[in-house]
DNA sequence: GAGCCGTTATACTCGGCAGGCATGAGCGCA
DNA sequence: TGCGCTCATGCCTGCCGAGTATAACGGCTC
């Protein structure tokens, strides 16, 4: 048994007639009157009476009309419902995202793009640059964002630079400049973020390279303890520049080495091997 | 799209791969890949993403798996239904009978047909004889039980024999009698039933060739009331023999024409042009 | 990293079936 | 009785679904 069959039942039993409803279906009536035979004999009972020139529904026919309109009905949902997910009208947007890309970024963006694509369920993960890859990469996420490495099969797009900021109490010797060098932050007490945040891992790399060891007074997993401690005086805190907090009393400067700004992309990843939805590139167009 | 498709990506999803879907679907795994993707391409969008040697089901995809078990189950629900109908064990039987037989018969009968036929919706129509076999040969009634003439494309088949019968009080003269010859009736006041009745037809039919004309009191279109005249006194009342009455204080003697009994045959009627179902068949069997 | 296994995609062929055409058969009507 | 309308049947064709063979690719192991 094929839709075939059942639409064209429909057809036969509307049309009152084989003829007609073989002039509808743009068929011809032998191949009509074979289909309804052949689904007849399927389903093991006549649908129609042929009684002299007409056909009539028998009355199991009838009873059976009924169904078969609700299953050419829910075959064109599924239609109309595909037609909207691949138009992007409807869908899920399953959207990975730093602590603190979700905060600076997504919160704001997230309320034009729900009123752009309103039939998008977007369903938001808060978790560290290399969790979500390793989620995107299992097709658990569409895309992540944030300060994501790239690389196997992810392709990046980058969204805004991202630089480390040196935050410190504007009384402090070192906030007369106006940015400061990992150098100058040796034996300084700086206050760190855990490794899981990349701006940590390029604070690191730099201090690597610079061949200095700041005194490292907290390891936070939010950038906003280490501003609260850095205005109590208790050292410089190391945070990406996309943390906000009120620079009342500080002073920020970024973090530079050798001359240039510490500094990556906030980038939006997602997995080349995998389709994505229309919707979901319109996010990272957007 | 076809339901094969829909079983086609149901049974994909479920077993996780095309190869194990195809070798549960008893197809090879090319045939399943191309439907697959010939699905994929009419509904405009990828249902699996393939990420290297495993396919997993996109957001899409997901979201309208649920929709394609919706329909295949309806599906299913029809050929079940349709098997239903073809064993019989749901339907409607539209029967049509005349007002005695439904007092005489079927009242009684069918409280055993319903319990043997649970699935089944009796409908009964109540009708004159000759407007009962019209509505069997519109289709509007699978049978037609009573005295209907069968003739046409109507097929009979003859239940009890049903007599005309002679009622008159115990008193009467003729009360003697056992059988009753309508030439006795001369000149007799009798209580007739209307001429939409075959008992009364047939006593017409004898009269004639008897060449009498009784003298008609009354024609009727409820034995009942022609058999309480007659109790009264007021003429012999002519009825068929599937009347139900109290014969107390009453003397009824069949009609004989030439020594032989004036009657017919209640019958099951049907229209041989068109299908019966098998529980309309059991009927008429019971 | 080379090789093997498992999985999916592609190319080609074959066969069955849906559909078209021609025609027959039955019914109703003038 | 002939005509028109409708459905059924027989035959043919073309397409599409399915099979076979094989390539491409990823992942695993040694």
């Amino acid at each position: 048994m094929e839709l075939r069959h059942l639409r064209y039942f429909v057809a036969v039993a509307d049309a009152g007639s084989v003829s007609r409803a073989a002039a509808q279906l743009r068929v011809t009536q032998p191949a009509l009157s074979r289909q309804i035979r052949d689904l007849e004999s399927e389903l093991g009972l006549p649908l129609f009476d042929r009684v002299g020139r007409r056909l009539q529904l028998t009355a199991a026919g009838d009873n059976l009309l009924a169904r078969t309109r609700d299953i050419l009905r829910a075959a064109d949902g599924l239609r109309e419902q595909a037609g909207a997910l691949a138009g992007g009208a409807s869908g899920t947007l399953r959207l990975g995202a730093t602590a603190q890309t979700l905060e600076s970024l997504i919160s704001a963006f997230l309320v034009g793009f729900r009123r752009q694509w309103p039939g998008i369920d977007v369903r938001l993960v808060e978790d560290g640059g290399m969790r979500l890859k390793t989620r995107v990469q299992r097709g658990e996420l569409h895309l992540a964002l944030g300060a994501v490495p790239a690389g196997d099969d992810l392709r990046a797009r980058p969204l805004f630079p991202v630089w480390v900021l040196a935050v410190m109490p504007s009384r402090t010797a070192l906030a007369r400049r106006r940015t400061l060098d990992v150098s100058e932050l040796d034996h300084e007490a700086v206050l760190l973020l855990r490794r899981d945040f990349a701006s940590r891992l390029r604070f690191d790399a730099a201090c690597e390279t610079a061949r200095i060891r700041p005194r490292v007074l907290i390891e936070a997993g939010d950038p906003h303890s280490l501003v609260s401690l850095a205005r109590g005086g208790h050292g410089i805190a190391i945070v990406p520049s996309t943390t906000l907090f009120s620079r009342a009393g500080l002073h920020v400067a970024p973090l530079t080495r050798n001359g240039r700004a510490i500094g990556g992309s906030t980038a939006a990843v997602w997995d080349a091997r995998r389709h994505l939805p229309v919707y979901a590139q319109a996010f990272v167009d957007a």
